[in-house]
DNA sequence: CTGCATGCAAAAACTTTGCACCGCC
DNA sequence: GGCGGTGCAAAGTTTTTGCATGCAG
């Protein structure tokens, strides 16, 4: 069982509390406004831990550093290349993916073979956003 | 226009020999094999060329380095949360992902604020692989 | 009190870059 | 010959970790 911290419920409340997909580093500003002997390592613990545990997600752009989401309903994303902002693609999935289906076929087909378990989807487009 | 060179060329020759994803450090190993003065930054310059230009794949997936395929045709990958090894999952992209229809309802949808251009989607699952 | 979480700083992991030299065009 | 690519090493960026201390259970 986790143990309780007002550090991580804070990065919990901080992170559900904005829609910009913040890195690791913004998140830690955020918070040594609020508790300020906050530090960036502890920030980095409970992203992993909460991330981890598939209460918040980790967004992996290739495109600058990690960044999180407090919202864990399946959503694909967009990644600008030029300046590394992320955006949520709202009603993607509903309209495109089909995340069962796709883990049944793969069960059926030549991939299973080096697969044990899936656990997550997660589609990133890419491109140029409208302030680049 | 692009000049030629012996270590972008080798580089390509390797990434397409083999099947394993390799990350950066992979292919140094093998190209000193070869070539035993290439070096590691060359390497990181070629694969940024490269794959800028769209003619290698950068795959990105948040478990480990950065890894590279020379194979462009879109397809879709499986990361192994626990080893980071990432495996192609062949006939994926034909199945579930339409990326021409997917571009066409995303420029009439919200999300088209955002979006100036559209030009990869990536697609990774994750889970554990049969070797973990 | 006991042990997990934190703060802080050092270190690790990965990637980029400055500069002198080399080799393609 | 000129300019872009390379080799090497140093530096940059991002993330992880060791250890003493603090706080939840």
């Amino acid at each position: 069982m986790k143990k309780y911290s007002r550090q991580r419920e804070a990065l919990l409340t901080e992170l559900r509390g904005r829609y910009d997909h913040p890195t690791a580093e913004d998140l830690y500003f955020s918070l040594r406004a609020i508790m300020p002997n906050y530090s960036l390592g502890t920030v980095y613990r409970n992203l992993a831990d909460l991330s981890a545990e598939g209460i918040i997600l980790k967004i992996t752009s290739g495109y600058g550093p990690e960044r999180y989401d407090g919202n864990i309903k399946p959503h694909g994303h967009f990644t600008c290349k030029k300046c590394g902002k992320v955006y949520d693609l709202a009603g993607f999935y509903e309209k495109h993916i089909d995340g069962q289906k796709m883990v049944e076929e793969l069960q059926k087909s030549e991939a299973a073979k080096d697969i044990s378990t899936i656990n997550e989807i997660r589609i990133m487009l890419y491109g140029t956003c409208k302030n680049c």
